[in-house]
DNA sequence: GGATGAAAGGAAAACGTTTTCCGTATTTTG
DNA sequence: CAAAATACGGAAAACGTTTTCCTTTCATCC
C-alpha cells in the first residue's frame, strides 16, 4: 500500500531541505532547536529509516562483512562464525554468510556475487593460491581463516603442526605403535597435520598408515571405519582429520565389536562441543575455533578502517590437547627407542 | 588503484550508449551482432561486473533473502539453514543470516537493518504476536518457521502436538510409569509438546511432572540433570523440549552413575544428527530440520513472486518417531489401564 | 554600528544502474 | 517502388541517499 517513506517525504514535512535531513540523521552538522525539533518529528511521526541501499551507493560502504564457510553442518564451523559474528555486531556491521558447501566452483560465484554487497571478507577455504589472487582481485579487504595464506594477504590459523605433533606425543607416550591417520588431503591444514604427526612418529620409530576420506564428514568417518577396522593389521591408534570424522569412525567401531579406547585408540582434532558426548569421551586437540572467528574479524575490521593488509600480516593460534577418553595406555608399551633409552624412567 | 569499471566504461570501451549495454546484460532487447560483439569484448576486458547495489535501487529487488535463526550452535537451525540455503541458491538469491542468540531485543533490531537489504524474511522466532506485527510492518514478504503464525501470515511449523503425543505413546508402551519433561518455556512449540504428552500420559494414568531449563542448550541439559535424578524418586523416562538438553543430560546423567536406558529412559526431539553417536544413542523425534528450510524457504518465494500472503497459510510437517537406545522397557511393565486392558495381547 | 566571521541551511551533483520514450535505419508489404 | 511496420540504438529521468559547495543569517568585535 503506503510506500515507504524517503528523506524526500521527512524534508517536506518537516519544511527543511533533504541536505538537512541527511545532515542530522549522520550528525555531521549542528541546527538550531526547532528545526531539529521539526525533523525529528517528521521522523517520528513517518517512522521513516534510511534505505542502506541508497547511502551504500554513495559512501561506498555496505555496513555488512561476510564470512565463506565450508559447511555450515560443521560445528567447528559455526563456532568461528559465532566469534566472527559477535565481533561484526560490536562494530555495528551485519554478517552476510555463504556456506560454499564444499563446492570450489560455487564458491567462487558465491563470493563473486557477494563482494559486491560487503565491505569484506573472511574466507575459510581450501582454494588454491592461484584462485586466490582472484578473490583479492575483488578489491575487498579479505582475511584469510584457518590457514596461512601467502606474504601480504592477512590470515589466521591454527598451528596445525603442532597439533599433530602433540597428538603424536601422546600416543608414543601411551605405547601405541601403529597407527593410521584418516587424512583429507583437500583440506588446507591436511598437509601440515600429517608432517606433524609422521615427523613426531618416525622420530620415535612408530608406523604411520595414511587413509583418505572424501569429505570431512560424520558419514565419511563412518564409510572409511570398515576399511581401516578389517585390514590385515588392525592399528593401534587413529587419529582423524577432524572430530566429525572421529565420531561417525567411533560409532560404527563399536558396531564392528572394536572396544575403544581398549582395541583402539581415537583422537580427532577441533573439539567440538559434542565430542565430550560420545562413548567414550573423545579426545581430541582443541583449535579455539570461535576465537578464530574473532580474531580474523578483528583482522578484517583494521583493514576495513584502512591499516594496510601487508601491516597486518599472519597470526597463528596455539592449539591445546583435550585429553578425554578415547586413547588409553597399551597393554604393554614397547621399549623406547635405543637412543631416547636414557630418559626412560620405569623398566 | 584502478577503480571497479561502470557500465558507463563498458558503454564508451564498445562505443554503444549505456541503455544498450544495460539492454544487453539483462537481455531485454535484441541487438545486431556486431554490437553484440563489441560488448561482450569490453565487458570482458575490462572484467566488468555489474554492481547489485545500483541494480536494487531502481529495481527494488536485492536478490538476497534474509534467515534469522535462534542459535547457530544448534544443529536444528544449521540443518534448517542449510534446507533454506540450498532452496535460495536454486532461485539464485544470496542467503543473508543472522543469529539472534536467544535475544529479542537484539532479533528486533537485527531484522529492522537486514529487511531494507532483502527480498524476504525467514524468522525462526520466539517472538510475541504483538512484536510480529511490527516485523510484518516492515513490508517486506515473510514467513515464520518452527512455529504457526496468525492467520494472514505464512508460516511453517512442526506438529509438535504430535511428536510429544507420539513420545507419549512410546513410553507407556515401555511400561513407564513416572515421567519428567525437562520444558523450556519460552519456545513457542514448548506449550504443544507439553500438553501432547500430557493428555496422552493422563489418558493412560501416567505421571508427568516439569522441569524447567533456562537455555535450550547442551551446558542446560547438564546443568538440570543433577536435581532431575536426585529428587526423591528418581523418574522412569524424561523427555527433554530438544535433542541438545537430552545429549547434555545424558552426559551427566552416565557421571552420577545413571545407566541409560536401564535406570532411566531419555528421549529428545529434532533428531540432530549427533544423537546417532551419543551413549547410548538417542531416541528422538525426526522433525525434518532440513525440509523446514526448504518450505519456509518456497513459501517465501511465492510471496516474492507475488503471490497474496493470505492465500498461502500455514503449512505443517509430520514428526516422526526414531527409536535409538536411550529408552527400553521396563523391567516389570505395569498393567494397563483397565478402559485398556482389552487391547492387551501378552500377559 | 558597520565590518568580520562563524554557523545554519539549501541547491545541485554524484553514485551506477534500469527503464521509458523517442528517433532512425532497415525490412516487409502491397 | 513507395508506404508501412519493425528492429535497433540512444537520451534522459529515476531510484534514495551523501556531500560539496554556496548563500543567508546572526552574533561578535572593535
Amino acid at each position: 500500500m503506503k510506500n515507504k517513506p524517503t528523506i524526500r517525504d521527512v524534508a517536506a514535512k518537516a519544511g527543511v531541505s533533504i541536505a538537512t535531513v541527511s545532515k542530522f540523521i549522520n550528525s555531521t552538522q549542528r541546527f538550531t532547536a526547532p528545526v531539529e525539533r521539526k525533523i525529528q518529528a517528521a521522523i517520528a511521526e513517518l517512522e521513516y529509516h534510511s534505505n542502506p541501499l541508497a547511502r551504500s551507493m554513495i559512501t561506498g560502504k555496505t555496513g555488512s562483512v561476510g564470512v565463506a564457510i565450508l559447511d555450515i553442518g560443521n560445528p567447528h564451523f559455526t563456532s568461528m562464525v559465532k566469534g566472527a559474528n559477535r565481533i561484526a555486531l560490536e562494530h555495528g556491521y551485519n554478517l552476510l554468510f555463504v556456506d560454499t558447501e564444499e563446492n570450489q566452483a560455487r564458491e567462487e560465484e558465491l563470493l563473486g556475487a557477494l563482494s559486491r554487497r560487503v565491505d569484506g571478507l573472511i574466507v575459510s577455504s581450501r582454494m588454491p593460491e592461484e584462485q586466490m589472487d582472484r578473490i583479492l582481485a575483488l578489491g575487498k579487504p579479505v582475511v584469510f581463516s584457518g590457514r596461512l595464506a601467502p606474504a601480504g594477504v592477512p590470515s589466521i590459523g591454527i598451528d596445525a603442526y603442532a597439533a599433530a605433533y602433540m597428538i603424536g606425543e601422546l600416543l608414543v607416550k601411551q605405547g601405541h605403535r601403529d597407527i593410521v591417520y584418516l587424512g583429507f588431503a583437500p583440506a588446507r591444514p591436511d598437509t601440515e597435520r600429517m608432517r606433524g604427526l609422521k615427523e613426531c612418529l618416525e622420530s620415535y620409530g612408530r608406523s604411520l598408515t595414511r587413509y583418505e576420506v572424501r569429505e570431512p564428514t560424520l558419514a565419511e568417518g563412518e564409510r572409511v571405519c570398515s576399511s581401516v577396522v578389517l585390514r590385515k593389521e588392525k592399528p593401534d591408534a587413529v587419529v582423524c582429520y577432524n572430530d566429525m570424522i572421529a565420531i561417525g569412525f567411533m560409532g560404527v567401531a563399536k558396531s564392528l565389536g572394536i572396544s575403544i579406547p581398549e582395541d583402539m585408540s581415537v583422537v580427532g582434532i577441533d573439539n567440538i562441543p559434542f565430542g565430550r558426548f560420545t562413548s567414550p569421551a573423545l579426545t581430541t586437540v582443541d583449535i579455539q575455533s570461535e576465537r578464530l572467528g574473532e580474531e580474523a574479524m578483528r583482522l578484517l575490521f583494521r583493514q576495513i578502517a584502512g591499516q594496510n593488509p601487508a601491516d597486518i600480516g599472519h597470526q597463528m593460534l596455539e592449539p591445546r590437547l583435550v585429553m578425554r577418553d578415547s586413547t588409553a595406555m597399551r597393554a604393554q608399551p614397547l621399549p623406547l627407542p635405543a637412543e631416547r633409552a636414557s630418559r626412560k624412567k620405569v623398566p
